[in-house]
Parts: structure tokens; sequence; C-alpha cells
DNA sequence: CTGACTCAAATTCCTCGGTG
DNA sequence: CACCGAGGAATTTGAGTCAG
């Protein structure tokens, strides 16, 4: 795909059939009418009034409920990597401000004002969107993956019981805190798995398993292969 | 109303021991 | 090295309380 270069600012109607698909840019959808059902984060929604932000490389879903129009505005990576935006796709609270965004974009559209203008408006923007949220727990969890972790320890970190911890996780990232290691731990050992030749054994103590059977019945449960049968699987693939 | 917390019950996960 | 079953430990979930 090739990268975006300028910010695009459109109006747009969406198909009746779901749509699937990510972008190395990041968008605003503002619906004008008709309402859109959008899946994206974990999150699913219909979209009849506001402005909902996509990040780049957010898999997402459209599929319209009705006929409909949207403003849409494509934002190039270039404007956004300062702003530590959230990865994460989210509703924006729609309150005066967001209405008054809406309003100068679409005026713009009408006026066809000078792309300088429309850039000074994304860059101001910003301000309002969603910003990367960075928690102790979350950025330890990534560093010590293969350690021996425990929920009490985490909660700590947060300065939250272990109990309330968890669901506090889960609302934050959409998975309690053992299935999120659990991915971090799966990607890892399927990377070593593609990208060495090290036994199963060495890359089941690598992701943090003390047991070789642990981890074989763990893996075989997520993939549907055991490690040796998905290491074979891409060996022939290549 | 929301966030923080506790408790009890249910569920999930890990290890051990064993087999092929 | 891969896999299975059992048992115990750890974690999650749901319901309820309390404070701001």
């Amino acid at each position: 795909m090739d990268t975006l270069r300028e910010i695009i600012c459109e109006k747009r109607a969406y198909s009746y059939s779901p749509h699937t698909h990510d972008h190395n840019y990041s968008q605003l959808l503002f619906p004008l009418a008709g309402a859109l059902d959008i899946q994206a984060s974990e999150q699913h929604l219909t979209l009849q009034e506001g402005c909902f932000y996509i990040p780049p490389r957010q898999l997402h879903t459209y599929q319209a409920k009705n006929t409909n129009e949207c403003l849409v505005v494509d934002i190039p990576l270039k404007f956004t990597e300062s702003a530590h935006l959230s990865q994460q796709a989210a509703f924006i609270q729609w309150d005066s401000t967001w209405k008054a965004i809406r309003y100068l974009l679409l005026d713009g559209l009408q006026k066809s004002t000078d792309r300088g203008a429309l850039e000074d408006l994304v860059r101001y923007v910003q301000h309002y969107l969603p910003k990367k949220q960075t928690f102790k727990s979350i950025d330890y969890l990534h560093a010590n993956f293969n350690q021996e972790l425990n929920i009490e320890s985490l909660a700590k970190l947060e300065n939250y019981h272990p109990v309330y911890f968890s669901a506090w996780f889960k609302q934050k990232t959409g998975y309690s805190p053992q299935s999120y290691v659990a991915r971090i731990r799966l990607n890892k050992a399927k990377e070593l798995l593609k990208e060495s030749s090290y036994s199963v054994t060495y890359i089941a103590h690598e992701v943090g398993y003390h047991s070789l059977s642990s981890f074989t019945k763990w893996f075989a449960k997520q993939e549907g292969v055991s490690p040796t049968q998905y290491r074979s699987i891409l060996k022939t693939d290549k």
C-alpha cells in the first residue's frame, strides 16, 4: 500500500456489505446522514452522530445500516507521529468543540480552502484526539513476559487490589492479565519456531514455561497444531 | 454515579507423573 | 519430543458494600 502523503477530507458513502480493512494512516469519521456499524478494537457500535477515530494499522469493519453519507478525514502518519495518539479505535465524546471541528471541515470542503488551512486544522484537532496511555503494569508485562508473573505484584505497580486489578486491566486492554501475557508469549514462540532452529524445549523456557508439556498443550490449543507441526507447516510453505 | 474494594464460587492454568 | 489425566494453585467473575 502506498503511503498517504496528503490529508484527504471528503464525503463518502459506505456499502451495506461489511468491509474489513486497515490502513497506514489515521482516520476520522463523522456521519452526516444515515448510520454506520463499526467494529474495531473489540468495540462494536452503531455510529449515527459524533466522531469515530481509527488509528493507523487498526483492523476495522464498516457496514452501512441504511443510505448514508460520512465526512471522512484520512490523516497521513507524518501528521500524527509526534502526537502520541492512542493505538485503540475510539468513539469521541461529541461536544461543542467537535461540532465546531466538523463545521470547519465541511466549510473547508465547500469553499475548497487551501491545503495549508486543512493541515493547520488537523494539527489543532490532534489535541482533542485520544492519547496513548502507558501503564507501569503493561510495560512490565512486555519486558518480563517470560518471567514468573503474579497478579499481586502487577496490581502493586498500579496500587490496586489484585482482584480489582484484573477487572481494571481487562477494561484497559480488552484482555485479562493472563491472556494478555499469553498473547505476548504465543507471538514470541511463533517467531522463534519460525526464525530459529531452537528445540521446542528451549523455546518453551524462552517464553516462560517451566514445563514442556504445558507449553505443547497450550500451543496446540491456541494454534490447532503442536509446536513441531507448526514449524514443519511453515517449512513446507516456504 | 463511579471507582475501589472484598468475598465466595467458578473457571482456567500449570505441574507432575506417566506412556508411546 | 509429544501428549494425556489428575490434582492443586492461581485467576477471573459476579454480587455486594462503601466512599467521594
